[in-house]
DNA sequence: ACTAAACCTTGCCATCATTGGAAGGTCAAG
DNA sequence: CTTGACCTTCCAATGATGGCAAGGTTTAGT
């Protein structure tokens, strides 16, 4: 299989296998005569548990663990649990100031009468003039 | 003023100052004999504004934009509402989608003993299904 | 067999905001 | 006049991904 095949076949782009193996995520790709990657079925595998970890938020540097982990028929759950947990808490934490920077704008957009007058409580926020609601 | 002074006036690093002067973000600092950036309150000002607009998540292109409404006093409140608005939609999304993985990990850490195990539903569940590789 | 299309290779650039360093010039105080 | 704090510019890296270019390979159609 060519690396067009696995990119299909697994849903990580061509290009994102390359880097992936660049990236050292996963080991350098055996060779055909004609220097094209080739890739069988247990790659497509880890491909695509690549991109399912890619898709839950996980960065490269988690995923190198959690594959290694998977790999490891020995490894103890803990272990795992532990990555996700600490994943999961940087998750809610960028949740928590994503939202608290939505309400602030929500509250400043609400007071915005939004007409044709050149009085906005937003910019007025912004350059530091004040409590643009009470 | 020097840089270092507007930096620490405004809650903006020197390198960023920089960077917004490279950027377009501000206009080109006056410079002193020796080639030292000039800045006075009006700069501390407008520095400030973009520190808060930062704070706020908005995008450096935003921030251009909101600049140029900030200081045209006869610009209606409706532009800047509509890009606070187009804003608190990219913010909602983005919420959005980070809740939806978090609540999906939340489950699969929920169904982990956790323990020495080595069976594990979210490596599982990363790997495609209940059966692991192999 | 020849040719064109589709595929592969490597490598460099761009994004976005920010930080880091290196190499060197300038200023203020001792 | 030296030292140290400050300034200058340029170059690089982050993280994940996309784009393009120039060139080699394979495959399908004639």
């Amino acid at each position: 299989m060519n690396i067009g095949q696995a990119a299909s076949a697994s849903g990580v782009s061509a290009r994102m296998i390359r880097h992936y193996e660049a990236a050292g995520l996963i080991p350098k790709a055996a060779r055909a005569y004609s220097g094209y990657r080739r890739y069988d079925e247990r790659d497509i595998h880890t491909l695509r548990f690549i991109r399912r970890a890619r898709i839950a938020g996980f960065s490269t540097a988690q995923i190198k663990k959690l594959l290694l982990l998977w790999q490891d028929r020995q490894r103890p759950a803990r272990e795992v649990k532990q990555l996700a947990a600490a994943h999961l808490s940087d998750l809610q934490t960028r949740i928590a100031e994503l939202e608290s920077i939505a309400h602030a704008l929500t509250q400043l957009i609400a007071h915005c009468h939004g007409d044709e007058r050149p009085q906005c409580p937003i910019l007025d926020n912004l350059a530091g003039n004040g409590t643009a609601h009470e």
